[in-house]
Order: structure tokens, then sequence, then C-alpha cells
DNA sequence: TAGACATTCAACCATTTGGTTGACGATCCC
DNA sequence: GGGATCGTCAACCAAATGGTTGAATGTCTA
């Protein structure tokens, strides 16, 4: 159930949810932390980290009372992997595969060893 | 609207359109017989071209009383490619990424020019 | 121990979604 | 023209979704 296409793909359909991804791109966070830039209640942030969980592209850990959201990609590579058998007809990609590639690049040797 | 990643998503999220795009991925087809395989009615695979296509995943083309319902990869290289920003923090992606490259060197020849 | 903080639970609400059925508008063909 | 075929429209329905609020649980700290 979690990684099948289909939660995965309901849970990437809000853009609520979308945006705490790519919040936590960047790092991990807490779920009050999550929250503070939208607009909406600690409870509907609650049930949308509930949703990326199931989906299992997030993974949560409870650290004293601090429960913490981390990206978690083999979910999105399985949506990703499936969604490029549909790119194979035609010659596109390229652009953002050397986006891609420049971007593992330049992150590499910051993001360590 | 259409080729924003909440209605790509949202289209993507149902197996049923999921299963329509990969039988449009052999050929084109007329809207009875994307139904044909369904249980549901006719009416409801309607709807679901309706949505696949304000998506902008597939494009329909009236000919005579047939409606033609044929693949429209841009949607989907869309969302792949803003899928693709959340494998950049880690060394994955590569053997899809390989699969890709053999598919493109395969396919490229028989694509023409 | 008491209070503050972090998070979820439970009940509720409005809207959307995926399905049905029956009627309808086009179009083909006899 | 008239009947079959293709597809959508309209009205309806049940279930899911995204939100709210208030109470509850668990944990830290003064």
């Amino acid at each position: 159930m979690a990684n099948s296409l289909d939660t995965i793909f309901a849970a990437l359909a809000d853009p609520t949810r979308r945006a705490i991804l790519s919040m936590l791109l960047e790092d991990d966070m807490a779920v009050t932390d999550v929250a503070e830039p939208f607009e909406i209640s600690l409870a509907a942030i609650s049930k949308h980290l509930m949703i990326l969980t199931r989906a299992g592209l997030i993974a949560q850990e409870k650290r004293g009372r601090v429960k913490w959201c981390k990206l978690e990609p083999d979910a999105m590579r399985n949506a990703s992997v499936w969604m490029q058998g549909f790119g194979q007809f035609e010659p596109v990609n390229l652009d953002a595969f050397e986006r891609f590639l420049e971007t593992e690049l330049d992150s590499t040797p910051e993001s360590g060893c």
C-alpha cells in the first residue's frame, strides 16, 4: 500500500504537500516548523504529513516530544521510473537530464562522503 | 491550468486513468475502444478521458463520429522533471537513467532525425 | 508537580470525486 | 429518411478529501 502509485500520485496532487516536500528537500523538519509558513491549522498539516508518510514519500521519527520529518526518496523514484516509460517514444528529457547532472555534480562535493 | 502539477498528478492518481495511458502507449484509440476492457460505463470513461485531456496528458481529436485519443507526452515530462529534482540528494536514479539512455539510444535511429 | 509545548484524535462540515442511469446530439449507412 | 453507432450531458449518489475546532496524549522544564 505504501509506495503504490495510487497513493504516491494522490499525495503529490496537493500543492500544500508538494510545498512540504520542497521544504524537506533543504532539511529535516519538526511538524511545527513544517506548519509555520502555511495558513492552515496544525492538525491539517499533521494530516498532510500522514498522507505523505503513508505514500512512502517521507518518514517521521519521534525524538522526545518532537516528531521529525525527512524525505524518503524511494517512493518518488518509483513513480518517476513509471513516468519515464512514457517519455521513451519521444526524444525528450535531455535538457532535464543535463540539469539533473549539473545539480548532481554541483551538490556532490558539499553533500560530503 | 492544463499542465499544472495539480491536475497532472491528480489525473495520474487513478488506476483506471493510468491503465488508459498505458493502452495509449501502444496506439491511438477511439473512446469506445478505450472503454472496452473496463467494467465501468462509457460515460465514466468519457469523464476519465476529459480529466486526462484537461491535465494535458492526452489529446482528443474528433474525426467523423469517432473521437481519437492519443498520448501527449509534454505534461508527463513536466511532472517528471519536477520529480527528478527530488532525486538529486541521493545517488539514485542511475539505474533508471541507464535504462532510459538505453531506450534513448535504441529508439533514436528509428525515431529519425 | 504544574504548566507549557508538540502533536494527534475525534467529530464535524463543505466540496470533490468516481460512479450510475437515461436522454440527447452527431454521424454513418441502408 | 430512419435506424444503428459514437460520445457527451445532466441529474443524481456514496465515498473520499481537505479543512475546521476542541479535547486528549505525551514530553520537557521550571
